[in-house]
RNA sequence: GGGCCCUUAGCUCAGUUGGUUAGAGCGCUUCCCUUACAAGGAAGAGGCCGCUGGUUCGAGUCCAGCAGGGCCCA
């Protein structure tokens, strides 16, 4: 036989399966076949519903970490449930290219191993190393993926800098400029003097380190009498006085008024700056005036702008003093601040001196302080964009699960703060304009007469044309006379990630692709790039298509580590997924994190090192998490932490952090590696299987009523994004109902030579590993290839199953298994043979000597002597006996009373033993009793209550009454 | 400063529209290497559901305030 089974990871016989599931020896080879035989590629197929994901594409800046790992879980469990179920899926996967982060990344490298700086390579020389970098990145990050089992089409796969996306850069910045939706300005940026480029709001974290407040004297130009000989203003950066213009008082502050439109004189400089009345100036806080440096911080910039007052620049890129800032120029900031200083304190000019935390923003890149910064960027007007993203989410035409992430969407978008999209870097899409600063109307009109492909503007505030080109660059002669120069910047990244749903299926042309899977279906993300990302997605699809990007936008909390603390490579918390994947198996990895998503809850995760030498795991904590070097506890040998440097890690080994969480996953996928295993071992001569009402054991219609419930539960659960529920339900089903009880029912059956359970048996299975398929791919697969070779006629219809698990079909709950009645009936004969294993565990009888029972109830008798068989073999019971009644109770039994039924255990009894057994249990149902009795004595709760709940209560009351009944004869006759 | 979320067993978390005895995994205790699985099985212990007040016949669940923690935005 030579079919494709013979190429399956382990041809072995299924009972020479190892007891102990390997994900080393499956993954890999389950993952080569999928991408071999093409389950991955989708091509538009009109007969069937598309279905689309596009990735949210990670960064080449480094490897993936947990966060990645979780959010692309999710993705593909979503993509491999709706691939079975038939839906024409599609998941495109990419990466960016993340302008400022690579750069800075490669640019750090390159001077610590080099000594160099970008300017000794230049443009080119950088970018070409930028790219070797996310060439590396790039593979790692697909590898990842791979090793986590994305089912995505490769064929697809994009970058933010591949030429598709490149033209649509360029042909949305073409459309905006065209429509003046793109403009260029003077802004107050936030400056990172380092990688000395603007880097976003979002870019930017603030930290709060211990500063200083100077109190500075500003001595007045013209004293009066009565008047002050200085006015106090106090200040953290005291070099920024160097850029006053103004100082401010309150237009309600009586102190100063008379002082209003007067002028002080700037201390070292001697410039004399006048005294405006600004709202900005709090009466309440200090001296009531406040220093006004408009090209330095973002409130004085606002000041400036109402009050007509110059802006004057004292800085240089690099943070160096320019020459506005006289005798310090050429000083770095902070040496240009000690100076300051000790000149103001020389002129005796400084009042005070306090203590203060201080906020202090920092480059996300770069961790060196932000400097609020003077600098033409260009920008996109937000406005109207903003206002149609808006009125999406508003009329639900994109629905946002959970629904109140809406309001941080919406909410952000109401700002409508315009969008700087300039970066000074030289990794990314080069900004498309080429500037003239000599043409006039007519050259530009003669040179592109037949071109529509470009367009240009007259930039009156600097007097030169702007001229955008949709497609290509434009040479600089090309206006004859005259020379062209381009715009040195690139755009933001997420200029680009903007147009990702559809860049990516080939806009601005119009393929297949395109026109059958835009809009997607889904999204999904995490809520810190609602705004920067989301968003912008649904403003340039609006823009550029008409249409929105996505159907639906899921997000997913977070992974935080044991102290609460999001996880990340810079505090040293990130827990890698090729660990986790190397220790307990990607699928384990993929069940604990969906068993984890649930809807609003954060994830804790505590994380622990793990020795390089000898294994040893222990907790990191607030404590150890920040040492560069840690002895291990057990072997007593160093590891290196992630804040070692690169150096010290070559020294000595690097601990790799875990969690043991995961656990939760590599038992689940070993129970049912050996569930599989036991199953496969049984299953020769499979019946077809019956309708369930033909079926005549009780439990083979029990566990197919539950079968079908549980399908109900998985599908409606991921409807809802619910990963947590589908998870549970499937771990609940595989685990509590099927090993714990219906496998223990088919072992005696089978060994007894009945068939039905095997059928029953190979069907659960069947469909137990459809379920489990979204979620574990790797294992499901890998056993459902041994199901197809050794059963492969399973279930209702006959045929043979043949071909892979990932694109079988998702099962369909049979509504005609379900049987309520049968499981209620089900549950008490649960609680029957719990109660008699708690008696022989009470009386400590050795598990293998089996003993007699006597079960007594009216309404159950029939019940438990239709299972009477499962209660003997479950119980280990030699002799039972059910009655409906039975007046006297036997001689040395232990009792109890469950569910409605005595419970004798014969000849075994210990009278004080089991008088205080059946007090504990009168003790309780009394309380129970009268809990209950309370309730019904209270005239409210009857009146008022839903009849339902007050029958209910009775009921109960009812059989809390009779049990109590039972227990107190069976201790009378003790 | 504005907004959102969280606080339930030792730990990590579930708990649908208010209504039986508040659940799970891990950890813990006792017993069991029973021919699928010791990464397992059986049984068990462990909770003023953050605090205070309110609504209600009835609150872990709804409302207000307070305390602690996290995140986003300014």
């Amino acid at each position: 036989m030579s079919n494709e089974n013979d190429h399956t990871p382990d041809a072995q016989a299924p009972d020479a399966l190892p007891p102990v599931y390997d994900p080393h020896q499956v993954e890999q080879e389950v993952y080569r076949l999928w991408e071999s035989e093409g389950h991955f590629h989708a091509e538009p197929d009109s007969q069937r519903q598309p279905y689309c994901i596009v990735i949210p594409p990670p960064n080449v800046t480094g490897a993936l970490h947990l966060g990645h790992a979780l959010n692309n879980t999710l993705q593909d469990t979503l993509i491999r449930w709706r691939r079975m179920q038939g839906m024409d899926a599609m998941w495109l996967p990419g990466t960016d290219h993340a302008g400022i982060a690579t750069q800075s990344v490669v640019e750090r490298r390159l001077k610590e191993e080099e000594g160099k700086d970008r300017h000794d390579l230049g443009r080119e020389g950088l970018v070409d190393r930028i790219w070797a970098w996310k060439e590396q990145y790039n593979s790692r990050i697909i590898s990842q993926l791979k090793m986590l089992g994305a089912s995505c089409d490769w064929q697809r796969t994009r970058f933010t800098l591949d030429e598709v996306c490149a033209r649509a850069v360029r042909h949305t910045f073409f459309s905006m400029f065209q429509d003046d939706l793109i403009y260029r300005g003077l802004r107050l940026v936030n400056w990172d003097t380092h990688l000395q480029t603007a880097v976003a709001d979002d870019e930017v974290y603030h930290e709060t380190v211990n500063g200083h407040f100077w109190h500075l004297r500003y001595p007045l130009a013209d004293p009066g009498p009565g008047d002050p000989k200085w006015l106090i203003v106090a200040t953290t950066r005291p070099e920024t006085m160097l850029g006053d213009t103004a100082v401010a008082v309150n237009p309600a502050d009586e102190r100063y008024k008379q002082l209003v439109g007067r002028k002080v004189i700037l201390p070292l400089l001697n410039r004399p700056i006048p005294i405006v009345a600004d709202e900005w100036a709090d009466p309440k806080l200090g001296s009531g005036c406040v220093k006004i440096t408009p090209a330095h911080d973002p409130n004085d910039y606002e000041v400036g702008k109402r009050q007509n007052l110059p802006m004057i620049n004292i800085l240089n890129a690099d943070g160096t003093v320019n020459a506005n800032g006289g005798p310090y120029e050429g000083l770095d900031r902070y040496e240009a601040r000690r100076r300051v200083v000790k000149d103001l304190q020389s002129a005796d000019l400084i009042e005070r001196i306090e203590q203060r935390q201080v906020e202090i923003g920092h480059s996300d890149r770069s961790n060196t302080p932000i400097e609020p910064w003077l600098s033409e960027q260009w920008y996109v007007r937000m406005g109207d964009l903003a206002e149609r993203a808006m009125e999406t989410v508003r009329r639900e035409e994109i629905r946002i699960h959970p629904p109140r992430y809406a309001k941080t969407y919406l909410d952000w978008l109401s700002e409508k703060r315009d969008w700087p999209i300039s970066r000074q870097l030289w990794w990314g899409h080069r900004i498309p304009i080429w500037y003239c600063d000599t043409c006039k109307l007519e050259d530009l009109e003669r040179t592109f007469e037949e071109d529509d492909t470009v367009a240009w503007r007259w930039d009156q505030e600097h007097k030169h044309w702007l001229i955008c080109a949709q497609e290509g660059d434009l040479p600089d002669d090309i206006v004859t006379g005259h020379r062209l120069r381009q715009d040195p910047d690139v755009l933001d990244t997420w200029f680009s990630s903007a147009l990702w749903p559809f860049s990516t299926l080939g806009w601005p042309d119009d393929p297949p692709a395109l026109r059958y899977w835009f809009p997607t279906s889904v999204l999904v993300t995490s809520r810190d790039i609602i705004t920067l990302w989301v968003a912008r997605m649904v403003m340039t699809a609006q823009y550029n298509l008409g249409q929105i990007p996505f159907h639906k936008v899921y997000i997913h909390a977070k992974i935080l580590d044991g102290q609460g603390q999001t996880m990340s490579k810079s505090k040293g918390n990130g827990v890698d997924p090729l660990d986790i994947i190397e220790l307990f198996g990607a699928d384990a990895l993929r069940m604990t994190l969906a068993e984890m998503t649930t809807e609003t809850q954060d994830m804790r995760m505590p994380v622990k090192f793990r020795c390089p030498h000898c294994s040893h795991e222990f907790p990191q904590t607030a404590e150890n998490m920040r040492q560069v070097v840690l002895p291990c506890p057990s072997c007593g040998k160093e590891m290196a932490t992630r804040f070692a440097s690169e150096a010290r890690q070559e020294q000595t080994a690097l601990a790799r952090l875990t969690s043991e969480k995961f656990e939760y996953g590599r038992n689940f996928c070993n129970k049912l590696w050996n569930a599989s295993r036991f199953a496969m071992m049984n299953l020769v001569d499979v019946p077809p299987l019956p309708a369930a009402a033909d079926l005549a054991h009780s439990a083979d219609r029990w566990i197919l009523s539950r079968l079908a419930g549980c399908v109900d539960a998985v599908t409606a659960a991921l409807e809802l994004f619910a990963f947590h529920d589908a998870a549970a339900s499937l771990y609940r089903f595989f685990w509590n109902d099927l090993c714990d009880w219906y496998l223990e029912i088919a072992k005696f059956r089978i060994r007894d030579g009945q068939a039905a359970p095997k059928a029953v048996l190979a069907h659960v299975l069947d469909q137990t590993l459809r379920l489990l398929h979204p979620i574990i791919p790797f294992i499901t697969e890998a056993i459902w290839t041994r199901l197809n070779q050794q059963t492969p006629v399973r279930g209702r219809d006959g045929q043979p199953v043949t071909g892979r698990l990932i694109k079988a079909a998702w099962p369909t709950a049979e509504t005609a298994d379900r049987d309520a009645k049968l499981e209620a009936g089900f549950d008490r004969l649960q609680a029957v043979i719990r109660a008699l294993r708690d008696l022989r565990s009470q009386y400590n009888v050795p598990p293998r000597k089996a003993l007699d029972a006597l079960l007594v109830s009216a309404d159950a008798a029939a019940l438990l002597q239709g299972s009477s068989d499962v209660i003997r073999e479950l119980a280990n019971i030699a002799d039972l006996r059910v009655l409906p009644d039975e007046p006297a109770a036997p001689p040395n039994a232990a009792s109890a009373v469950v569910a409605g039924v005595r419970i004798y255990l014969l000849d075994v009894i210990d009278p004080d033993a089991e008088r205080q057994r059946l007090l504990k249990q009168q003790a309780e149902l009394t309380q129970r009793a009268q809990q209950s009795r309370g309730k019904l004595a209270n005239e409210g709760f009857v009146s008022r209550a839903k009849p339902e709940a007050v029958q209910r209560e009775r009921d109960r009351l009812a059989q809390i009454e009779s049990e109590l009944a039972a227990v107190a004869e069976q201790l009378a006759r003790l």
